[in-house]
RNA sequence: CGGGGCGUGGCGCAGCUUGGUAGCGCGCUUGCUUUGGGAGCAAGAGGCCGGCGGUUCAAAUCCGCCCGCCCCGACCA
């Protein structure tokens, strides 16, 4: 491609509205344009990329088998009225009506049609197992479109869906699709992590995540660099170091004004984690009690597996059900749902006393009063491993893959059964793939961007050379280059040809600025010396090569470039 | 949905407090020069100041409503 005709319409200066380097390096190095919220357009040299790593993706699901198909997203409401989700999903489903009046919708996942189809075609034990995917557009209306190209509402995404006889052959294709998603973000040049995940809205059972670490991601996870334990933040485990407790037996202390875990702790002279945090909570089914240990967080998305949807009490309310004002709230007389931390089964510890001024210090939980205990405390950084006692490590990450077993939770409603070697009808087993490749690609370059632009993995850049032609009127510096370009195109190289008539630091900023991993320059410096000189984009390492060996040579370099960049998972890499 | 910020040529911003001629840098066009790190000189083009309404002799500027975009939180297959 010459660069005289290729549409990359660059930037000198960030985008205001951008903050996330992918997003800022997207729009300056002319890959994408927003349309709208969470609307992109992606121009040529974003689509490339895309398509690179789309055909990653379809390397590496042939090799286990998958087989490619596309489906609607325009869909009717009734199959999600079937499988439940039209009332349990609410505002992020976009929904409308046809001219006949029916209701539909617009996809925002496929499950509810891969298992239409699978309830009319699979009808034997014979005709299993299947693996059947797409990539393809999904649409969800998020309440919060962000960080460019990594949340937004209408996405490209690849989603795999296996079809089996009973749960032994859905873990077979769950390890199957984990090798795949291991060779595909490897191949692709993103570091990422493989972790336990909260199967969510999905159902199911198990649940795994692939995580690219990255500022700019929206998860965290915990890590354990020792046993490779490795978990989403929403069910990440620890085991917190225990505090010397004092001796047990109830007494109530009168603590005026002291009314946060700090002003009680100071007042008294103990460390928070001597004490009970108490939180009142609504629900539906009526006020609940959650308890952390003070110097913990309550993690709302564990309770809320719970003891589903909640808010926080008003001050009115807690006066109402506790008899006190907030701060004082405890568990001891209380005659409402407890749910206490996990952590806390153990110890002796001061409580509020549901009374104004004082708390009740002495008190044994399980014993004095009783609650369920639960994990739902957040794991902070440092604590121990669950399961081998090292300290554990955050990260944020962005989330660019996720698959899920699960299990008949829309073959059941949906009919999707088969006829067992004895005749007998069964619910077929399913589990769902999913993965983002805008957000593949915007993870590399959070990963790996420098100040001076994006620096892409081999195998998912727009062109694995640029190749600089410093003045295109000089007639032999064009020869040259004309000749090199040649050559490489011959060898399937995709070359990007800097062919425009720009002077030559607008040329190398920009070539810096769109991160192909090898540049090649023909300048005055070639035609004087007879050879071309080439730098890697990663690393900046400088080689020279004669003008007639170039092509192989350049060739020769970008095949270990490859080979060098294939990332392994990043967890096994620490184990 | 709650909280905050922003909206002025294509991009980045100033001007708004204190109402009166819309400005800067980059980009763009033309010409000449230049050509190994975002070139120089000269001449140009381009803006219903997000929208509607109000106040005023007069509104980018003051007031009200609305819309859009971004950030934090809630939400998130």
């Amino acid at each position: 491609m010459r660069a005289s005709k290729l549409f990359f319409p660059t930037q000198k200066e960030n985008p205001a509205e951008a903050e996330a380097a992918s997003h800022k390096l997207m729009i300056r190095a002319g890959l994408v344009r927003q349309l709208a919220a969470g609307l992109y357009i992606y121009l040529p040299l974003g689509l490339r990329v895309i398509n690179k790593v789309n055909k990653i993706i379809r390397e590496e699901m042939s090799a286990i088998g998958a087989q490619e198909l596309s489906m609607p997203v325009l869909q009717p409401a009734e199959i999600w009225q079937e499988s439940g989700r039209y009332s349990e999903i609410g505002e992020e489903m976009f929904r409308l009506r046809d001219r006949g009046g029916r209701d539909m919708v617009l996809g925002m996942t496929h499950e509810e049609i891969v298992t239409w189809l699978a309830a009319r075609e699979i009808r034997s034990y014979r005709d299993l197992p299947q693996v059947w995917y797409q990539i393809q557009t999904k649409l969800r209306d998020e309440a919060r479109p962000k960080s460019g190209v990594l949340r937004t509402r209408e996405f490209i995404m690849k989603d795999s869906y296996s079809f089996d006889a009973d749960e032994e052959a859905l873990e077979k294709s769950y390890q199957l699709h984990i090798q795949a998603y291991k060779r595909i973000f490897g191949r692709a040049g993103v570091r990422f992590y493989m972790v336990e995940s909260d199967p969510g809205m999905m159902g199911g059972a198990t649940a795994h995540e692939f995580m690219a670490p990255s500022s700019a991601g929206e998860d965290e996870v915990a890590l354990c660099p020792a046993c490779g334990y490795a978990a989403n933040m929403e069910l990440a485990r620890s085991q917190p170091a225990q505090p010397q407790f004092p001796a047990a037996g109830m007494k109530e202390i009168e603590t005026p004004n002291a009314r946060t875990i700090e002003q009680v702790s100071a007042f008294l002279n103990v460390t928070p984690d001597l004490l009970i945090k108490s939180l009142l909570l609504i629900t539906d089914a009526g006020p609940v009690l959650a308890m952390v240990r003070g110097d913990q967080e309550l993690m709302e998305s564990k309770l809320a597996r719970l003891i589903g949807g909640y808010r926080l009490a008003e001050p009115a309310e807690i006066k109402e059900i506790t008899g006190a004002g907030t701060g004082f709230t405890g568990p001891l007389k209380l005659a409402i749902r407890k749910v206490a931390d996990k952590g806390l089964e153990e110890g002796v510890y001061i409580v509020g006393a549901n009374r104004n001024g004082f708390h009740v210090g002495g008190v044994v939980p399980g014993q004095d009063f009783q609650a369920e205990f639960a994990d739902i405390r957040r794991v902070r950084q440092g604590e121990k491993c669950p399961h081998c006692n090292a300290s554990l490590k955050l990260e944020r990450c962005i989330e660019i893959g996720n698959i899920f077993k699960l299990g008949v939770k829309y073959s059941q409603p949906l009919g999707a059964s088969y006829l067992d070697e004895r005749g007998k009808e069964k619910p077929v087993i399913m589990g769902s793939y999913g993965i983002g490749p805008a957000r593949v690609a915007a993870a590399a370059i959070e990963q790996l961007a420098d100040e001076m632009g994006i620096v892409w993995p081999p195998a998912i850049a727009p062109f694995a050379a640029h190749l600089v032609l410093v003045q295109p009127a000089d007639s032999r510096q064009a020869a040259m280059a004309q000749k090199l370009y040649s050559e490489l195109m011959s060898s399937g190289i995709e070359v990007l040809l800097d062919d425009r008539a720009v002077s030559p630091g607008v040329k190398f900023a920009e070539a810096e600025l769109l991160g192909c991993p090898v540049r090649v320059t023909v300048g005055k410096r070639a035609i004087a010396g007879g050879a071309v000189e080439v730098q890697l984009r990663r690393g900046g390492e400088e080689y020279k090569f004669e003008a007639g060996v170039a092509a192989r040579e350049i060739i020769g370099l970008l095949k270990t470039l490859e080979g060098e960049a294939e990332c392994e998972s990043a967890s096994e890499e620490s184990s």
